[in-house]
DNA sequence: CTCAGTGCAAAGGATTTGCATGCCG
DNA sequence: CGGCATGCAAATCCTTTGCACTGAG
């Protein structure tokens, strides 16, 4: 066995960035399952290699159309596991099935466009200005209604350029 | 206390502010539903009711509690129909449930505090200032992706005052 | 009178789980 | 080695749908 799975041409693309941000993430998980005394299965290395693939949340065909090996039964049973252990976040908005993605420790605070169409999510990030002005405002919030809060989420709703492209 | 109960009079109101808020409701979704040559059925006039009854956003099976009598596939379709034609909003978030509420026309914009240990979700306003930021911000950034914007929705997740008290 | 709405029961589809086996620690 | 993870298949649960009947317009 070669040490590195065949991939594109080597001299198109050596895609060195991909790697480098792959083992730093299996380094995250590794260390976090550690400390809550759960194993890093190589079922569970190959889901988070998966995900780091996918740039954008995915559903589970989508994740299962890049290694159909992977039973569905596995990907839904460590994909709880690891939203249990907060290093995957279940978006639950946006088509039929959920999608999922890296939770903050492995991925930077961010917010979602959702195609209402076929159901494509896109991360964005925004200015500090605009982040702080929602936190002041659903802490105020809150604090009405006796909620103890956790976290918030955005999302805007539209069409994609695709979508928008088929009207 | 009166010894003798009462039943509701066609010429009496004895609730007024209920009553008066449902009547208003009915004929907002009357009128709308004429425009679509849909129906406002019975079984479609108990659901709006169900849905005025509660102040928060209802799953399916707070609805048949309120009204047992209802069969659940009579309360889907007519949600189905109420939400295609506008004036039901689905809410996905938060549960293994889905959650249904008044859409814009007949609900002033608001967002969402959802408990993530027992789903409940309550509707909260914020400032216009708050709004109109997020609104630039989102633009702007559906701008960068092709998006078509129609909508934004913020949720804010934590523990409701009953689950935060139970720990 | 006609066609959409209703109720019942049965289907559909995403997700979960029971159990025997394999692998991590 | 012991116990948790895995794979397969069957079960579960929310939601949708087919069909005959009722009711709204």
């Amino acid at each position: 066995m070669s040490t590195t799975p065949r991939r594109q041409d080597p001299d198109m693309d050596p895609a060195p960035r991909i790697s480098a941000r792959s083992a730093a993430v299996h380094d995250r998980v590794q260390e976090h399952l550690a400390d809550l005394d759960q194993r890093y299965t190589s079922g569970r290395r190959r889901l988070i290699e998966l995900l780091v693939a996918t740039s954008r949340p995915a559903s589970l065909p989508e994740l299962l159309e890049l290694d159909p090996s992977i039973p569905q039964s596995s990907l839904y049973r460590n994909l709880d596991m690891l939203e249990r252990t907060g290093l995957v976040r279940r978006l639950t908005t946006g088509g039929e099935h959920a999608r999922f993605e890296f939770a903050e420790p492995l991925l930077a605070h961010h917010h979602h466009l959702i195609c209402v169409s076929c159901g494509l999510i896109e991360d964005v990030t925004f200015a500090d200005a605009v982040e702080t002005a929602v936190d002041d405002a659903l802490h105020e919030a809150a604090l009405d209604y006796g909620f103890e809060p956790l976290h918030h989420s955005i999302d805007l709703h539209g069409h994609c350029s695709d979508c928008a492209a088929q009207n």
